[in-house]
DNA sequence: TGTTAGCACTCTCGCACTGAGAGTGCTAAC
DNA sequence: GTTAGCACTCTCAGTGCGAGAGTGCTAACA
């Protein structure tokens, strides 16, 4: 059935102030702070059949009340007002990520940042991940005597390196030649096509081919490697000061970097827009007392990397939403307007 | 006065007790455990005599010892056996190394990994850091209209990239030849030196220029980004589980990534070898409990890096130094090896 | 019928108290 | 110089108690 309107306040109010407070509340909290027209005793009845409806939990008899997951749940679907960042913040954070250099790299560092220090949260950011990463040119260098750098330039701008073991009767002052030729085939070309269409002239340029489908095949494959600020913030929340081991456990996994674990990027990850995972509904069971708030950014259709932070369930889920939406949005009109996806 | 022999003994004795198990160590322990040919209280009597010469204390009256910092200062100096690891760890760890692209990047997340698991300690790599950036070839890559990729491959074969914006007029068709007539006199040049002598011939070479030094620049000033790993582990310790608060300054002081003040690199920062600070030894106070031990390692004689470990004072230090010890050795090694420092 | 006041009841939290246990420090004998 | 004995000190875990907060119920009220 759904809630009366002043049902339903009273529960806003109570994840309201229970988020600020972090201690469970009570009737005549909410009556004497807000000023409700309805006496102590009226919220108590309020109170008692939101229980019922699992909105709500007790610690024990005589505490005041807390949110459970569901009310929760019900808050972040129902209840949160659509907050958007003020106009100076968002001009603040604009302004930083323009005072850095354009790189990518860059960015990921500042809006995990950014994140931690603003929310008090953990943030994790996850770098963008093509599943098919095309060449766009490729470089040898001659580092000594039968070993080359090899530089990959890709598509999205970012560029990998090598090095490249050549084989014995070559002759270094071939390489920027070498190069050269390859650049005319290589541009556009991921590795399947590369192993596919190439045909190698010589040994060294076989080599070359060989380590650059290798590379290219490992980047695809690497387990990204995620930028995560806040550890210390996040542990001074006062349920982690609490439950200590379910802190550490917490920490462990991200310090497992286990973010497919963190990140539910299966359930719909295609998808854009923010999304919020409560408690248990934590695929990993170590963040039972714990939010995910997160959205994936992309950098071109093929690229998809998250963002997001994570906290006790009591957590200021407006400003997060808020702070990961714009977050990401700001990202993706960067890596448009340098790289121009 | 230099302590007998017998109560050096007790001392050593004492501090492995306490690093084991993380209680104040009595007389009748260590006398029932080591089978010494002394009562419990002759050992007690030394230990009154250790800690009036400040190598133990006393947490209150009817506790047993625990070292103090000069206690442990003592022990490293002057009990602590030269350990190494065994030939099957170190295997282990070559191994590993061995497995990993070889990268410099790669080998400092790997030895982060290794430092933090094999300890259970908070481990600590910072990038080796040249104070001279010298270039070896740059390469212009067309991104789009009046926006070129510089790469620029330094000789050190790491490779820093920049996107560099044209002037009006340029002919991106024109970007490779560029390359080539300005890598005749870039190689081997600092930023200094390039601004010194070089004399571009158009606005585009102009502008290429002013880029690469820019990067340059700011590149060696760069913060170093330093690799952390364990962070739970070194939550686990039972020093951090009791003392919430110190913990949490502890992880805050890594997490704002203040590495300057955990490794005091200025003291006799290019001597080499195993270095220990011990409780109210380190320069932030944050650390009046923790111990640090780390080893700078040299990339090419312009470069050093550091990795340690930190953990509560209450740290195996035999192993702590031969790991550290040892993984500078191999990183040293691997980068020889491939770079040919 | 919904709202409110009143009141007994429950549960936590902080505090003081206590007894057991561990370990010391001192003294006197070996 | 070493050791046994013993009183003493201090922590720690457990217990009991009172205060306080907040509930749930009942009965009166609009």
């Amino acid at each position: 059935m759904p809630l009366t309107q002043r049902r339903a306040g009273i529960l806003r109010l109570v994840v309201h102030e229970y988020i600020e407070t972090a201690s469970p509340v009570g009737s005549k909290a909410i009556h004497d702070k807000y000023a409700l027209p309805a006496s102590p005793a009226t919220i108590r009845n309020e109170m008692q059949a939101l229980e019922g409806d699992g909105l709500l939990t007790h610690p024990h008899t005589s505490a005041g009340r807390v949110p459970s997951d569901e009310g929760y749940r019900f808050f972040v679907e129902s209840l949160m007002g659509q907050v958007d960042l003020s106009g100076e913040e968002k001009a603040t954070i604009r302004h930083q990520f323009f005072q850095t250099a354009p790189e990518l790299d860059e960015w990921l560092d500042l809006a995990a940042v950014l994140l931690a220090r603003s929310l008090g949260l953990l943030a994790i950011v996850t770098p963008p991940r093509a599943r098919q990463l095309r060449v766009r040119q490729l470089q040898l260098i001659e580092l000594q005597e039968l070993m080359a750098l090899l530089i990959v330039v890709l598509q999205e701008a970012r560029v990998l390196k090598q090095l490249v073991t050549l084989p014995e009767d070559a002759d270094a002052s071939d390489l920027p030649r070498l190069a050269n030729r390859m650049n005319e085939y290589v541009a556009g070309l991921d590795s399947a096509e590369l192993r596919a269409e190439a045909t190698p002239n010589d040994p060294v340029e076989a080599a070359v081919l060989e380590t650059l489908t290798r590379v290219l095949d490992e980047e695809a494959a690497r387990e990204s490697d995620p930028r995560i600020e806040g550890f210390s913030a996040v542990l001074a929340q006062p349920e982690f000061q609490a439950d200590q081991s379910g802190a550490l456990e917490v920490m462990s996994l991200v310090d497992r970097h286990a973010m497919e674990r963190i990140i539910p990027v299966a359930a719909g990850g295609s998808k854009s827009g923010v999304r919020i995972v409560i408690g248990e509904e934590n695929e990993a069971d170590e963040l039972r007392n714990c939010t995910v708030v997160f959205a994936p950014y992309r950098a071109d259709p093929q690229m998809t990397g998250f963002m997001g932070v994570l906290g006790p369930t009591r957590m200021p889920y407006e400003r997060s939403v808020a702070s990961v939406g714009y977050m990401t949005d700001l990202l993706q009109e960067m890596m448009e307007r340098v790289y121009g996806y």
